[in-house]
RNA sequence: CGGGGUGUAGCGCAGAGGGUAGCGCGCAUGGUUUGGGACCAUGAGGUCGGAGGUUCAAAUCCUCUCACCCCGACCA
């Protein structure tokens, strides 16, 4: 491909609007453009680079035992409705009429309409197990797009479903696709962190995610150093800093003028905060919880939804709390009798808590549960944070940052059951199917690989998903033998089937260096004046900052192998 | 949805206090240049996000609206 030829410019300066580095350097490389809030075009650039990891992708879910096929983004609405999941979707379903009125949505994920595909398609454990896979775009209305690809409303994803007639089954297919997986991240250049991972809106059990680490990452992990747990924050768990054991001693009452919150409490009656008890309200499916957990713990609300089983979770606001009767600033379970208690197990860990007297400005010392207070449900509902103990082997937890690539779920049968996709075993009775699913997002995972592999002057693309493999760079092209060259050794590289982009604008050497770097074309070949007075040719790598000459003669040959030791 | 911010040429920006829009980059033409974003000359390009209002006069003041970005609750 010739640069004066190419579609898409680059650009010196950064678009106001982007923030994130893969964002601003997808801009400033011409590879993509934005269409509205979460939707963009790919410019060739940027769409080689998308169909590169499209293939590898593919590849290695073949290699996996996967059949490609493909469903369609318009799914009928009902469909939903049998799962219950245009609930658990809620506003992130994008929905639409047609003209005789009929709901319909635009796919976010496929687990319905494969189901009900398989439905007709499998009745007999003979027809399992079963490994199918799409490539395809979804659609989810999300409430903040955001960092160029990294969060988008239409996306392209990768989704393969495994449906099996048993645990094991289920177990061998999973991990199938956990080696798949790290092949392909592998593959494309990245480091990827295996965590744990709740499992959200698409239901199911255990489920991991694929971490591209990286500060700019939307998500927190905790991990441990000493023995590989690592998990999503909205799903790690931890050893709550302990406290030491003490008799309990009976309740007092103490005056707290203007003592509300936590802070407050604790440095008002010099307790530390890990002897006080924290009360917060949430709105559980429009009903109000009253959850305790001990104060210097947070919540975390996916825990909580989780252990609510609820759909929509919400913190009341305090208006609805003082409706309900609570006392803002000096809530405790005390006493409360009418509403629906769910504490943390923090709290059975120490004694002698400060919490609320559910009287204005008063507080009660020496609160013990179970003694004092009622809970209906206990549960680890705690936000685990860097520097608490490992729930594995005890030692130190860190944190980092990470975007999340990949993400594999044991979904089980709740789907298959709803939507009766049975099959009968060797002895006639029928089953549901057990089913698995693992998306890739395709968009985020060419940002990643850029917020992963780039520098101040831009892209440094892997050599497996780079848009070309040699960034062909005469100088001089006014000297007919510059000229010459160049054109021959293009048309050599060409036969040969390497991925050249050839510069042959007359532009600067600092142009077209620039536009190299920015590019992040894996190696450059420049051709000089100078150069060719040996006949030779200038070769540069992207990630090294020295050059060496390579003789012309061949040199198609010796390119080839070079790109073939960088993959 | 809550909070914050921005909309002026393809990109980055300027334009206090109303007088009909400017700079740099980029683009076009010509010339001189060429190893890390060259220089000179000439030129094209803007209903100032949109609607309404105030005014003799609005990018500028008022009202409403839309879009986009950032921080939080969601997820590939």
């Amino acid at each position: 491909m010739r640069v004066s030829k190419l579609f898409g410019k680059t650009q010196r300066e950064t678009p106001a609007e982007a923030e994130t580095v893969s964002h601003q350097l997808l801009l400033r490389a011409g590879m993509i453009h934005q269409v509205a809030a979460g939707v963009y075009s790919y410019l060739p650039l940027g769409w080689r680079v998308f169909k590169k990891i499209e293939n590898i992708i593919r590849e290695e879910m073949d290699k996996a035992g996967g059949q490609e096929l493909m469903m369609p983004v318009l799914q009928p609405l009902e469909l939903w409705q049998e799962t219950g999941r245009d609930l658990a979707f809620g506003k992130g379903l994008f929905t639409l009429s047609d003209r005789k009125d009929r709901k319909l949505c635009l796919g976010p994920t496929h687990e319905e309409v494969i189901t009900q595909l398989v439905r007709y398609n499998v009745q007999s454990y003979r027809d399992l197990p079963l490994l199918l896979y799409q490539i395809q775009t979804k659609f989810r209305d999300e409430p903040r797009p955001r960092a160029g690809l990294i969060r988008v409303r239409e996306f392209t994803m990768k989704d393969l479903y495994s449906f099996d007639t048993d645990e094991d089954g289920l177990n061998q297919s999973y991990d199938k696709m956990l080696q798949a997986y790290q092949n392909i991240f592998t593959r494309c250049g990245l480091h990827t962190l295996l965590v744990e991972a709740d499992s959200g809106a698409i239901g199911g059990k255990e489920s991991h995610e694929f971490m591209v680490i990286t500060e700019s990452g939307e998500d927190e992990i905790i991990h441990c150093a000493h023995c590989r747990y690592a998990a999503n924050v909205d799903k790690a768990e931890s050893i709550k800093g302990k406290v030491e054991p003490e008799e309990p001693l009976p309740l007092e009452e103490v005056a707290t003028p203007g003592v509300g919150t936590i802070e407050q409490v604790s440095n008002f009656l010099k307790v530390p905060k890990s002897h006080t008890l924290k009360a917060v309200f949430y709105i559980a499916d429009g009903k109000l919880v009253f959850v305790v957990i001990r104060g210097d713990i947070e919540v975390n609300e996916v825990k909580l939804r989780n252990a609510l089983g609820c759909v929509e979770l919400r913190l009341a606001t305090e208006a609805e709390a003082i409706e309900a009767g609570v006392v803002a600033g000096s809530a405790s379970a005390i006493g409360i009798s009418d509403i629906k208690i769910i504490a943390d197990d923090s709290i059975t860990s120490g004694a002698n808590f400060v919490a609320g007297a559910n009287k204005p400005d008063t507080h009660f010392r020496n609160v013990n549960y179970p003694r004092d207070f009622r809970v209906d449900l206990m549960a680890d509902i705690a936000q685990a944070r860097a520097g608490e103990g490992c729930p594995q082997c005890g030692s130190k937890l860190l944190s980092t940052r990470g975007i999340e690539v990949g993400h594999i779920f044991k979904l089980g049968t709740f789907i298959s059951e709803k939507l009766g996709a049975l099959f009968i075993d060797p002895n006639g009775a029928p089953h549901p199917i057990i089913m698995g699913c693992y998306g890739i997002g395709l968009d985020r995972l060419l940002a990643a690989a850029i917020e992963q592999n780039h520098d101040a002057q831009g892209i440094i693309w892997p050599m497996s998903i780079a848009p070309y493999h040699i960034y062909l760079c005469p100088l001089h092209l006014e000297n007919p033998e510059v000229a010459t060259a160049a054109e021959k050794v293009y048309a050599e590289l060409e036969a040969q089937g390497l991925e050249v982009l050839f510069d042959d604008r007359k532009e600067s050497p600092g142009v077209k260096f620039n536009d190299a770097d920015l590019l992040g074309i894996p190696i450059r070949v420049t051709i000089s004046p100078r150069a060719l007075e040996t006949d030779s040719v200038e070769i540069k790598k992207r990630s090294e900052k020295e050059s060496e000459l390579m003789p012309l003669e061949g040199i198609a040959a010796r390119l080839k192998e070079l790109i073939k030791n960088l993959f």
